[in-house]
DNA sequence: CCTATATGTTTTATGCTTGAAGTTTATTTT
DNA sequence: AAAATAAACTTCAAGCATAAAACATATAGG
């Protein structure tokens, strides 16, 4: 029972949560001041950049590790808000591919910008030895220890 | 503009947050499981754990880097549970302190022993020169820059 | 076939979270 | 001391998030 690695994986743990919280906040309060947005929009039209054909709900809400319903409810509002379209999955009619609308691409192309400059300078402290350093820790754990 | 280090900043910050969630999810479905509660209440109550004299509300939001309402809904729950208690402060009485009730202190007890169990087995993979190495990296992401 | 089971999504109930506005009490300024 | 300002909470409206149940369609197995 080595208790103090033990500790200090703890301390590690919490002080991880609380960088993200605090990057988080930073991005959340940029995006509402400079686009009128969310951070949770702002990461499904993230996603849905990277494949212009569109991603299918259950793809989203794998990509963004968050559960079904809740992207039901990102995409009601984007949608209502002209920003993403549901489309028809040929051959499946349960399913549902989501894909940037044209106005939703041009807004997103602005809004990316500006988010990658932000989390740029967010992170300036951090050396491409650091960068490296902490991907290649932070990789092993995402995998479910022993199964 | 170096454009090469601030998309690796970009991508070191998506698995920060990616891996962070994934953390999160798997201590929420354990809390849920085996001690019936939520990741917040279990953020408030260890916090009040640390100070058994109790926090003031806007201590317990600081700390927690959430709102003050989000604190004001998680408290009444737990109030109401039985968990903890607000007590009066002397000398303001805008003020309230909240504490860890007997029933409150006992029941954490018992999750924070599996909680530390839990998030040692997730950090596994790190050895006391990775964690050592990380912690150094991740505080100066926590200051605000230029201010 | 046709029943069972699995998959993809939405709905529901509840709780969390934020930002802004409101209330009450303290502190400072004039 | 009165008026302005600040501080500590709570309330409110809206959106985010989860887990579980419901619904609709697909895929197998007998």
């Amino acid at each position: 029972m080595n208790s103090s690695a033990s500790k200090q994986r703890l301390r590690l743990w919490l002080q991880l949560l609380k960088t993200s919280k605090h990057i988080e906040t930073q991005l959340r309060n940029k995006l509402r001041l400079e686009f009128d947005t969310t951070l949770p929009r702002f990461d499904v039209m993230s996603a849905l950049s990277r494949t212009p054909s569109g991603l299918k709900m259950s793809e989203l809400s794998d990509q963004l590790m968050v559960s079904n319903g809740n992207v039901t409810g990102i995409i009601d509002r984007l949608e209502a808000d002209g920003q993403v379209q549901r489309v028809s999955v040929d051959g499946d009619r349960r399913a549902t591919r989501v894909q940037l609308s044209l106005a939703g691409t041009e807004a997103f192309t602005h809004m990316a910008q500006a988010h990658e400059a932000w989390v740029d300078e967010l992170f300036q402290s951090l050396d491409e030895t650091d960068l490296a350093s902490i991907e290649s820790s932070l990789a092993p754990l995402r995998k479910t220890p022993h199964d």
